[in-house]
DNA sequence: GTCTGTATGTGTAGAGTACACCTATCGCTC
DNA sequence: GAGCGATAGGTGTACTCTACACATACAGAC
């Protein structure tokens, strides 16, 4: 299962603006642009991640000095618009990442809460 | 650090609709109120949770069917909604602990792929 | 009476998400 | 050379969730 199948009803899922530290991260390993990003994000576990949403994300990462892009003509196909992290926006991936372990903690507690209440109400 | 202390700029955090799972979860252990159950999320991670959502939250969800409530009068104090689990609020809790499980070790992946380039990062 | 703590809400702006839709380039086939 | 699929980048818009401010009411202490 994907954390953004459950669409039904409920829709909990992963972390918001969880996209964000995504690209950086995918940026870190490498400059890149957004076709291959949007791949890559998939690939990352954002399986029905939006291309509209990743380009308009991108864009405003540039303005928040996050990544820097110029155009380069491609080979085969249409030009790309080839990004690169910053340093503002490597230390921007460094605070997300220490959120993102928080994050991961307190669920791993919930969780765990969680699977001892469903234990007894198994056994009861 | 808190997940949600991190407003500066990324606000990247918890989960998206976290606040729900986690009410479902306390209210698995047992009928609550929205007063004490405010309390009860903060200590469980959402320590900036924000009472008017709570209220606005747990009223969404009695619509929805997953929890039921009525009036309850205090000995000291205004009276009390307390809200129970319904049997359909049960299964949406089963659904969410999934999702968020699976959250969690996606987390794990991209936490480790960072730390792998953050390491990386520091010795070359 | 007024102040603090308990208890439940509403109003509203903004951020993030979901889904639909559009444009353009290139290589390939018919 | 027309049409097609893959590549590549984008806009429009409605909706949900969140954040912060604010309003109301009851009880006990002073």
């Amino acid at each position: 299962m994907s954390a953004q199948e459950n669409l039904d009803g409920g829709s909990v899922g992963l972390p918001r603006a969880y996209l964000r530290p995504c690209l950086l991260l995918l940026l870190l390993e490498g400059g890149s642009h957004g076709y291959e990003l949007l791949e890559q994000v998939r690939a990352l576990g954002l399986v029905g991640a939006d291309a509209g949403g990743l380009y308009r994300t991108l864009r405003a990462m540039e303005r928040d000095g996050l990544v820097s892009s110029w155009w380069e003509p491609s080979q085969s196909g249409p030009a790309r618009r080839t990004y690169e992290l910053t340093d503002a926006g490597t230390g921007d991936l460094d605070q997300s990442m220490k959120a993102l372990a928080e994050t991961r903690r307190l669920l791993g507690e919930v969780l765990a809460r969680y699977d001892w209440l469903a234990l007894r109400r198994e056994t009861r």
